[in-house]
DNA sequence: CGCATAGTTGCACGTCGTGCAAGAATTAAT
DNA sequence: ATTAATTCTTGCACGACGTGCAACTATGCG
């Protein structure tokens, strides 16, 4: 979102190669289907060396989903605000890791009908996500301490409700982007359709689930 | 756990063979590191030909970690019984696929000095359980179903619930593979200390959790 | 014993992914 | 503008992965 000096060429080429490589691995794997499409067919189209492919995306379906992890990974230093609903801003952080994929916020048409042609490359986001899910947990129970309502547990107590509410969380999500993988209409990111609306359905079937089991 | 006729030769050897492969490629690991280790080297020390490996095993993590995939797809198939607590019994099966791995209860050490040593192949075990989720949501949305407390609501109600207490019990199984990888003394299988008292745990943090953000 | 079935093995083939070093492009400095 | 430093691209070589196929061997069964 910022940089010091005016955007280097170097920084815009790398960007549009970046581009050129997932936007070639998308279409092709609509065209032939995942299986079918190489790893050589790919920097074909995009016109890099295959040895280029791999400076960019350590695999094809990271190329095929556009998949930057290190944005994701700085996703995760930004500080993040919390409102008082650990839940709520949970759901908000896995979000912005799903959607951290450089800048391209176009084509994600693309991403969808793959999504929705080869549902097993959720899964592979869903890995994503647990594979931080150490990091993840860390700034949870951090937001937690620093609400009154939780500040007086012990730190190995709050550690352990992070991950729990990761765990509603990841299941929400997951929810939420089946819907949207079988939704024709939307535009936006994966889960731009109104987090708030997914995360208060599932919230109430929570309560409403432990309700009926007390 | 029974076979009608007096289990065949050819089936011993297969468990045998399974076994074989599986112990050379946890020892193997242990000895020289996950990367280090090739198919090639397992199958000699395994005594079997590398085409033979992938006769039982697709791939190096698998054997590893000893997966028996149609044994867990069995176990999907098994009549499992509700006894009226939905989380509990979501653990207990979760539990059971973890344990899906042929007949060996012996050799759990080898495991779990694994999984502590690459805990990244703990999160290959939570995929697993992640692409079985269609079909475990949909049991464990039959047991609600069979539940007077859930049976007035709709089918897709329960479909939605059915996630979510799945997401819930994964968070949990997996803080409990944590602690049990990371604890020396115990025995058995990964979940085996006590399901209940962890699964117990777990939702009483929940509710503390929901109670506080009321 | 003899047939049917299931399991093993070697071979060939294509794909994946990485280290390395030479060369080209961008940037920064003089 | 020229040069020097940095970064990126590319080709090459190499080993590992994973699968289809066909020949061979072992087990099960009548």
């Amino acid at each position: 979102m910022s940089t010091s000096p005016p955007v280097g060429l170097r920084e815009r080429k790398r960007e549009q190669t970046s581009q050129a490589i997932h936007i070639a691995a998308a279409e092709l794997v609509l065209e032939h289907g995942l299986d079918a499409v190489t790893i050589d067919a790919i920097s074909e189209r995009a016109d890099v060396s295959t040895r280029t492919f791999f400076n960019y995306f350590p695999s094809k379906e990271d190329a095929v989903l556009g998949i930057d992890e290190v944005a994701a990974s700085a996703e995760l230093d930004k500080p993040r605000d919390y409102a008082g609903d650990p839940f709520l801003a949970a759901f908000d952080l896995i979000h912005a890791l799903f959607e951290a994929s450089g800048a391209q916020r176009t084509k994600s048409e693309l991403k969808r009908d793959v999504l929705r042609k080869y549902p097993h490359l959720m899964v592979r986001q869903m890995v994503r996500v647990a594979a931080l899910e150490d990091r993840l947990s860390e700034i949870v129970a951090r937001w937690l301490a620093s609400d009154e309502r939780f500040a007086a547990e012990t730190e190995a107590d709050r550690l352990e409700e992070a991950r729990i509410i990761l765990g509603v969380c990841l299941a929400t999500v997951r929810m939420s982007m089946k819907k949207w993988a079988s939704d024709t209409s939307q535009t936006g990111g994966p889960l731009s359709a109104d987090p708030r609306t997914s995360y208060e359905r599932s919230i109430t079937t929570l309560r409403t689930v432990l309700e009926k089991l007390k």
